[in-house]
DNA sequence: GTCTATATGTTGATAGAC
DNA sequence: GTCTATCAACATATAGAC
């Protein structure tokens, strides 16, 4: 197989408890490799145990596959759904929804390669993910990112502040542009010519650039 | 490990070479299961043939998965290279890539995942994919890819047709809100509840909206 | 809880008959 | 070219000593 370049070592502080470690070095694992490409020993070489300790907490690769992918969704959704739920005026929202999530995936590179690959690899998890998110139901998951959001764009059009546009495309169009970049940031950073320096400086820039062009599209 | 539930066995036609079986066969199977995930048995019953022919023609899963690679790339990159380095219009531009990507992708639901993924799992793809690229250097790639275009955009600035804005972000924007929704389709599809049918409506209404939204952004 | 040793199953790959 | 049979190398998982 192809050997990857990615052999950072991010440690886990030493004097964590051993489940800990161990789920953080899973973590580390899992998104840089992906959950086929994981192996269990390198997991506990990462969280400096014998692999025999990684079963004896865990049972199962299985298991700790969905620890992990629940971390991952904790990680990247909650931010999100708590600003475009909220009172918040739209242009407001935007530039939240943009500076929160590209703080939190400059400091998880892996993470939208890791959530979308996994869900590629295994549809079934769409399920899981809807389920696992903060005990709501689907239902009440839409009705929190689309509902006030819908009810301001509504009344946006209206007043002819925005122009018309569905929530779902709003959302959409806005979560492209943030995250596609990290997703594709290997292929982004070879056709651009950059280096990681380069690569964060634009994503910071992009906090501001961002809102700036969807607000502007929107524009009456 | 998680089962997939992706299971439909797209045939390729019997009377084709078996080496072409194979490939084929092999492009299906990486794209939907990854590089790690994938099988040389599940390959070699979906072309038909017994395992130890795959190994016959491709000697190793390592090949496989470059020639795999590879095609992939060809699908990907060079009608949109195209279109950004013709001479046609801005506006013109962004209508053709928006179409003929959505076009591609639709037919191709894998490919964005496949190939994000892979880049992810093994970033030294991003050199291989920069060289085996159309037979020209990294440079000239970027000529091509922005060269023409920057040159439109400095001269629309100028003349106050369009907003300024540096070709790299141009091209980054678009094709952001182009290719995740693909990348990322079963999590959009979830998130909306969403079947095959609509996400494709969708889809094809988004070769319009897409360049509309695009084009209010960077109108002056 | 943590280790060593080992079982069990899969996978990529090859040898050799046809 | 295509198949059957088989190998060697891992990877997951467990048993059992400490």
């Amino acid at each position: 197989m192809v050997k990857t370049a990615a052999d950072e070592i991010v440690q886990t502080p030493l004097d964590a408890d051993t489940e800990t470690r161990i789920l953080d070095a899973a973590h580390a694992v899992f998104m840089r490799r992906g959950t086929a490409g994981a192996r269990m020993t390198e997991i506990a070489r990462e969280a400096g145990v014998n692999h025999a300790l990684v079963h004896y907490y865990f049972r199962s690769k299985q298991r700790l596959a969905d620890a992990v992918f629940r971390r991952a969704i904790g990680e990247f959704f909650p931010v999100m759904i708590g600003v475009l739920a909220s009172d918040a005026p739209l242009e407001e929202k935007v530039r939240r929804v943009a500076a929160a999530q590209i703080d939190m995936l400059q400091k998880n590179r892996y993470l939208p390669g890791y959530l979308l690959a996994e869900l590629n690899h295994y549809p079934e998890r769409a399920e899981q993910l809807l389920n696992s998110m903060s005990g709501t139901t689907p239902a009440n998951l839409r009705a929190r990112l689309f509902g006030t959001l819908g009810t301001q764009l509504d009344e946006a059009a209206r007043n002819g502040t925005f122009r018309a546009i569905r929530p779902q495309e709003f959302v959409l169009n806005l979560v492209s542009m943030v995250v596609y970049a990290f997703a594709a940031r290997p292929l982004v950073m070879a056709i651009m010519g950059m280096d990681d320096a380069t690569f964060t400086a634009m994503m910071e820039e992009r906090k501001a650039t961002i809102p700036a062009f969807f607000l502007a599209a929107l524009r009456p």
